[in-house]
DNA sequence: CCCTAAATGAAAACGATTTTCATTTTCAAA
DNA sequence: TTTGAAAATGAAAATCGTTTTCATTTAGGG
């Protein structure tokens, strides 16, 4: 890793090391609090700054992609061989990762009809998980009004 | 349009007629900005937060909704009968809009054989448009380090 | 014509992200 | 091994889009 950042013009610290190695143990979609407070529990004196710094670069190198899911929170994704989608529950914010390998072929060939050349693909499902549902099925009324306006 | 939000339990205003009007006359992927300007133009009483409220609003009664593109802006899009995904162009930030309708009935089998009821599904590409393609085959170096981190 | 709930505008609050700045550290060249 | 320029760090402050607050005005049913 350490000669992997020099190619790149970057040098190795125990900060980036930390940072780095936590952010590839942890699981996918980490926000940069999460990732914080993880490599706090290592090392109570790195700053935020350097840890959002280093999540950047790992983007950067190629390593990583930022998601979108829809709160307002930045999440980071490891790059896996395998392109995944997410499907996102809007009730107990879980994520259901599923594979999109063919559909991320479709989506190609639908940009490359465009003229347009892909980098990246998001594909994010927003709904209600096996769970939730059961629940909501059960309990509570259906529609309550007053839901996000002042 | 009045009764039907009356239907909703909302009041039509002088305002909300002309941020209703505008936001329909414009194209997709409006940002709160550039709506507000648009209003502005007509009426330039109207206030930022108003123009806010009243997009979500119109998500609210289910004829818009809001999208990600990636840049830290919240978009929203009319919703239409037939699905559509983003081409965004990270260089000239332009958007081409595509039919995504059996992309979609294949997202909704998928997230149906995890259990997971959908709601709304986004699928946004990001890469480089024809025309950016086009400007960096000829000019420019290919790459300059420092993007980003201080 | 009233009254109440809803809507508005301005400004402040918020919260995540990003930058600044002074200091420390890395690492390659001497 | 010493040295110096470039890069990295930590803390704090600045940004920036979004959201809320609050005092006031307005819509629209009764």
């Amino acid at each position: 890793m350490k000669e992997f950042l020099k190619t790149k013009g970057f040098k190795m610290t125990p900060q980036r090391e930390l940072i780095f190695r936590s952010f590839f143990e942890m699981g996918e979609h980490v926000s940069v609090d999460e990732l914080y407070d993880r490599v706090r529990r290592e090392d109570n004196s790195v700053g935020y700054a350097t840890v959002w710094r280093n999540l950047k670069l790992i983007c950067r190198v190629g390593l990583a992609e930022e998601v979108n899911i829809g709160d307002g929170i930045t999440r980071y994704d490891r790059v896996t061989k395998v392109p995944h989608g997410h499907l996102f529950c809007t009730e107990c914010k879980s994520v259901i990762e599923f594979n999109v390998e063919q559909l991320v072929g479709v989506l190609a060939q639908k940009a490359g009809e465009r003229g347009f050349t892909p980098d990246s693909f998001k594909i994010e499902v927003q709904g209600v998980c096996e769970g939730c549902r059961a629940l909501k099925a059960s309990g509570s009324n259906g529609h309550s009004e007053e839901t996000g306006l002042p």
